[in-house]
DNA sequence: CTTCGCATCCCCAGTATTGGGGATTTCGCT
DNA sequence: AGCGAAATCCCCAATACTGGGGATGCGAAG
């Protein structure tokens, strides 16, 4: 069966083009076309086609918007991100509202058509600007004490059980060692941290190896 | 000019197939395979290619730990992981460690070429399954608490204190109430949350309201 | 009006953590 | 051979935390 496809984009013509590529391609099925949010939000919900193409930029508000709030109605609808914004902002944002794919407008038709069936399933295509942020987004700000204060291996092994949540006791044991020991590493991870209890050792911890943007919803 | 490709796998048969795909494409350039990591380590660094691809069970460790030496000494190298491993752990410790590209063995060999030239021009070429887990990591897990247990706004304050590494009594002080009040509240809170210390609340808040770097291994 | 959730406070016993002190072994480096 | 860092273990005292119990008032919902 045809992949039905939806496009949410205010542009006449980059609309017809779209239609146009779609209608080339037996296996896809343009089952409706929207202008502005507010039409999407509308007539969406009731298609509940398999795949969205959803432009940033609307007349009514942001793609990124609709993009979340036909996500929470349709959960199994995929969301392609179709837009000129190449920022990682606009980026990042558009897949925590929880879009699939992330397409810039100069993806060539071939492309498009191979993506629309990509993100069906199960994929997830981007760009290769696009991803490349995405992926870089995972690297680490290195550095994980202040100061130069190492930890050493030994102590980065306990600090990531602490991580975990476990008691010291529990750590012990997963290690093998005493109590104490495991007490002591815990003394050296706090004064090289820094910090003066596991919660904020765990807290520096995880800091340093989240990646963290727009925390608060809202 | 030829990409020039190092590649560090042990498997003596995908070797010979990588190398076997390399040599039938005029645009790439094999210059080096290595069986371990100690190899790896010692001869690629001199050779400086445009990229490697790398496995990540290796006979003397981790390739994912290859690939945070390498990409330091060698930054301008684009490191593609190709493993049989598709767990998010694996997958955001290589992409942690530097790496650009992530393939899943049962990857064909045209979609391999692909691959290689995507990420020597800044993209970063995934198997379907990868990237989706990779976008999917920026997803915000709407609901914190995983039964219908929702917190009081009272205990949210009290957890967002805790999750600053504050102790009870600096909690207390700074709500205005008693160490007693706060201590009832961490009770509900542990209690909702499924959780038995300060440590395990704060991973869980954390984890909640932050995207998480799977570091952790187990 | 009564019930219930919420926030507040209290007591207590048991356990864990924190932060001093020190001691030993192993291992690499000089 | 000697030095130092790392890892191991131990003791101890003060403090913090956990998890029971219960009690009060308040305001919203039934």
């Amino acid at each position: 069966m045809a992949i039905t496809v939806a496009i949410v984009e205010d542009n006449a013509g980059i609309c017809e083009e779209l239609e146009e590529i779609l209608r080339e391609d037996p296996g896809c099925s343009c089952v409706c076309v929207c202008r502005n949010i507010q039409t999407a939000l509308r007539k969406i919900p009731t298609l509940a086609p398999d795949v969205i193409i959803m432009d940033i930029q609307l007349p009514d508000g942001s793609g990124i918007d609709c993009t979340a709030r036909l996500k929470r109605l349709l959960p199994r609808t995929q969301i392609m991100m179709f837009t000129i914004y190449e920022d990682s902002e606009q980026i990042f944002r558009a897949l925590e509202a929880g879009a699939s794919g992330y397409l810039l407008k100069r993806t060539p038709p071939e492309a498009m058509l191979r993506a629309i069936r990509e993100v069906k399933q199960g994929g997830a295509p981007m760009s290769g600007e696009v991803a490349r942020k995405v992926v870089h987004s995972f690297r680490r700000p290195s550095a994980q004490s202040p100061d130069g204060e190492q930890l050493t291996p030994r102590e980065v092994e306990v600090l990531e059980l602490l991580a975990k949540g476990f008691l010291s006791k529990e750590i012990a044991d997963q290690l093998a060692v005493s109590v104490e020991t495991v007490n002591s590493h815990l003394k050296h991870i706090y004064e090289k941290l820094h910090v003066r209890s596991r919660t904020e050792a765990v807290i520096k911890y995880m800091k340093g190896s989240l990646r963290f943007f727009a925390t608060f919803s809202g």
